[in-house]
DNA sequence: CCCCTTCATGGAAACGTTTCCATCACCCCC
DNA sequence: GGGGGTGATGGAAACGTTTCCATGAAGGGG
């Protein structure tokens, strides 16, 4: 019953009486085999508990029908959703995924695109953090890489599926403005990173609309719980005669929240917030939070359809853009006359 | 310099002018192989940009080098700081880790380990969902497996690492009796499940304390957002008289946050709130939810290294029991005269 | 000065698949 | 009735490693 060591493709050929290239067809769905003969092969191989070993079949191969997928941290909620989104498409195409995270650093990113590449994975998706040239290297070795939500500059060998962050960062300003905000808080992501879009487009939008911008009101943090803390407390102590306040992210409009809280700043009476990724808290607080939503369950579906099922598409042009939602809940409201 | 196909062992031996044996040694660190000789074999390797493969080396030892991770959902904050604690300690054991969701479905559970099982992964994490005669087989079959956060009865063998669920349910429990509280409502996991150590707890500590339990304020619902919320607006409405809630999981919690909100009952005035699992939003809500913290981090750290690197401890008598805190925010009050 | 260790190295046999090819037995149709 | 196709099958050669074993060379002690 309980077999000495995990039967192989020999020991079933054995036990149905039939060679090995027939057990393996029949286990591989290829070729042809009598019905007779698969019948037996099967109940073999019921019996002595065997299962093919993806070792063998991924040596033989030349890949494991796996693929890598690398974030900052599975840990925020918007790249858990963008995860999950990879994993629900990989399983309906029959592939397993490895995950890591980088937390933002660019070595370890790099090692884990290594260990990848020795796992000979199917293909890598990626919200990357680190150096273009390691990229650039790692697109060369590897079958194919995808990004997800996030694109490094000058690459554009390697495709992507981003949201439509501008978009999004240009309705929630447009919002605030048309509430008649202009004294209006930006807290955005750290500098030098991706996080550039959202700041221009924050800018862009106000010139648009033809509100000077105040250099002085565009704060950015590293993306950390302390670092956007910081960042918050700083501008609304700074600037108490901003307005509103748009965070470029739920870890900055979460600091944003404790921040007006810390200083019994009434929201939105005394100052508005909204912010990018609509995350399960928004609708918890007190206000509910006005905010941006994109689908990290999106985003992660469909970089990982674009890697398996699309190679044809990849590498071709533009990167795959997908809508944002303007979800308007009570944490904005019309300008009133500045605190003090 | 961009070679046709990606170059092996053997390319490298040429190379370098060794055999692949030494190639090997080098690579693998075992053996002993001269200086000299290792510096030509690394530089002969760099050139031809070879990564040795873990494929072959898998089907020599037998072994994929990775783990296996299943949890019911990576969305989930609670389970997604799991992965993250499984994540750091197999990267510090040189693992890497497939992850799958098997959002509580027996089935679909079943064929995630059969998968694994075929990749030959060395072992298995698993928050279970589904069914004990599955997972039995699946501890027979694979290395091993052990069971994280939560247990399936009658399983003996397979060791598990589990917060102590029912000491956290306990001071909650005796924080809002000691409030005053008499009528508290019990929101609990689905009928039949794990879940059932909490209701335990809530019920055994009410009695130690010689309180009555009510079986009409004890309610059970599904893991799901909306049953969550129509268990808690069902208690709710049907027991005005309620004056605390206490949500055995943070859906539940939120349920309760968002019931209250809409009946317009003033948290914690008219009802006090407080749940099990401090996530993040339990700041952010007004007021601040009371909370038991688990760590989830540490749960999946102590799970893989129960996995990795004490295969002797393992299987052995009881569970790993990790410590909760209970976390008092602002929102249980005092006993006030009942609503109505 | 020779024998015995020790070290560096290469050859070759696994490991468990897939797949090309060859073989063989049919069967159909002219 | 025979030729040629067709379908089922097995043998054997990869795939890229690790590792056992054998072979030399070199060094140290009697």
């Amino acid at each position: 019953m309980a077999q000495r060591r995990t039967a192989t493709i020999k020991d079933v050929a054995a036990a149905a009486g039939v060679g090995i290239a027939t057990v393996s067809r029949v286990f591989s769905g290829t070729g042809s085999v009598s019905a007779g003969t698969r019948e037996r092969v099967l109940a073999a191989a019921r019996e002595l508990d065997y299962r093919p070993s993806a070792l063998g079949r991924g040596l033989k191969l030349r890949r494991s029908g796996g693929i890598g997928l690398i974030v900052p941290d599975v840990t925020d909620p918007f790249r858990a959703e963008l995860v999950a989104g990879v994993l629900t498409c990989a399983r309906s195409l029959g592939e397993h995924v490895i995950v890591d995270a980088a937390h933002g650093d660019a070595g370890r990113e790099a090692e884990i695109v290594e260990r990848l590449v020795e796992q000979r994975v199917d293909g890598i998706i990626a919200v990357p953090a680190g150096d273009r040239a390691d990229w650039r290297a790692a697109a060369r070795v590897c079958s194919s890489v995808v990004f997800a939500d996030r694109v490094l500059p000058g690459l554009p060998e390697i495709p992507a599926v981003l949201a439509d962050d501008a978009g999004g960062v240009r309705s929630l300003t447009e919002y605030l403005a048309g509430l008649g905000h202009r004294r209006i808080g930006f807290l955005g992501g750290a500098p030098g990173t991706p996080a550039g879009v959202r700041e221009r487009a924050f800018r862009d939008t106000l010139a648009q609309l033809g509100v000077p911008v105040e250099e002085d009101l565009v704060v950015a943090a590293r993306p950390a719980r302390d670092a956007a803390y910081a960042a918050a407390a700083g501008l609304l102590q700074r600037r108490a005669d901003v307005t509103a306040i748009l965070a470029a992210g739920h870890l900055l409009g979460e600091a944003a929240v404790l921040v007006a809280r810390e200083l019994d700043l009434r929201v939105p009476a005394d100052v508005s917030i909204a912010m990018m990724d609509d995350v399960a808290w928004a609708e918890l607080c007190d206000p509910p939070l006005t905010a941006v939503a994109r689908s990290g369950h999106d985003i992660g579906y469909r970089a990982c359809e674009l890697l398996l099922r699309e190679p044809a598409r990849r590498g071709r042009g533009e990167p795959v853009l997908l809508p944002t939602e303007l979800v308007v809940r009570g944490s904005c409201g019309p300008l009133r006359p500045a605190r003090r």
